[in-house]
DNA sequence: GTTTTCTACCTCGGAGTCGATATATCTTGT
DNA sequence: ACAAGATATATCGACTCCGAGGTAGAAAAC
């Protein structure tokens, strides 16, 4: 996803990919060469990109990267219609964050911010005693574990007021939209 | 490393394993039993666990898993010299967190606490432009990718700020420590 | 009395990732 | 002229993890 995302806005070659993929993931984890390039064959195969080798501009040719039509639409399914994962996983929903202004409808947008915010409304219950009962965060014996809720249970209220934000300003974009087309 | 530290509170059968892990890891996603049980299977080979067979309280017989020294040494050298990974994946991250307090060390507690503060203070340039310049939050064009570094910025000040008050916390325990047995 | 459901454990194949290794090109220093 | 180092692409083996499938016991539903 983030490969096509990347090549969404501009054509680029694989190194070039690989420092920006980097920065994005996880932030800043290198992406291992390895794991990109079979990746880059594999969309190529499936013909979601096209390459052009141009000489190197400072060192060995390039083989420059461009999404095909294919490409974009496979990035806007992957947009559209996330795996459970992109919705839990928090590096994987920021990648996904990143790339969703592609996905160009804004009650679409909406709908994907909408999946993220019900995750995040049900409520943390990390820790069991012996006997299966959930433990209530003042009654956490490790202040490692009582920092680990409050971390959380702070950083959730941050990301839900934006989401709330963004939805009702999607929705009101996506009203204005149907509006003139009914009016047209 | 999650396996070993609920097995530290007290033992456990696999399927209970399951529920706990499943809770705590990127919150409420399930582990699959194709990772767990393997998994307890490796740990019992090193020694690190050992399991009695027992009759299943309400349905099939349970195996009742137990930390052995080894897998308490072995547990506290995973959470002293963490791998790169746990210091930067914040799904990693919040794992060693619950399970820090069976470091004991509060000077040691502090020296890992200290990682991860490391790594928070480092700016996130998660975007760049064409000629590979970076490309400032209030110059982003996609509402999303704004969203994403304002969130970003907010939940690492609060997590630096816990950071910082259990640090100090620690550091003081540790004085503590070290006069009373300068003392004795 | 039979099926379904929940508990509980285990294995296999496939997919994805990494680390190590190899190769080629161009620039820079000596 | 040559070596060193950054750029740039690619492959291979090892490892991890998941999902699908299988076994089995006990309780609950029909």
């Amino acid at each position: 996803m983030a490969i096509l995302g990347f090549l969404r806005d501009f054509p680029l070659h694989g190194y070039d990919l690989k420092n920006r993929v980097a920065s994005l993931a996880g932030h800043v984890r290198p992406i291992a060469d390895g794991t990109l390039y079979p990746t880059i064959k594999k969309l190529e195969d499936a013909q979601c990109l096209t390459r052009r080798t141009a000489p190197g501009s400072v060192a060995a040719p390039r083989h420059m990267l461009e999404i095909t039509q294919t490409g974009t639409d496979q990035l806007r399914r992957w947009l559209r219609d996330p795996e459970p994962g992109f919705v839990t996983d928090d590096n994987k929903w920021y990648v996904l964050l990143a790339f969703l202004h592609h996905l160009e409808n804004p009650r679409e947008q909406a709908l994907v911010l909408a999946r993220r915010r019900e995750f995040l409304d049900q409520p943390a219950q990390l820790f069991f005693d012996e006997q299966g009962a959930p433990i209530p965060p003042e009654r956490l014996e490790s202040p490692f574990r009582k920092g680990l809720m409050q971390i959380h249970r702070s950083t959730n209220l941050t990301e839900i007021d934006w989401l709330d934000r963004q939805v009702a300003d999607l929705n009101r974009r996506a009203g204005f939209t149907v509006h003139q087309r009914d009016g047209s």
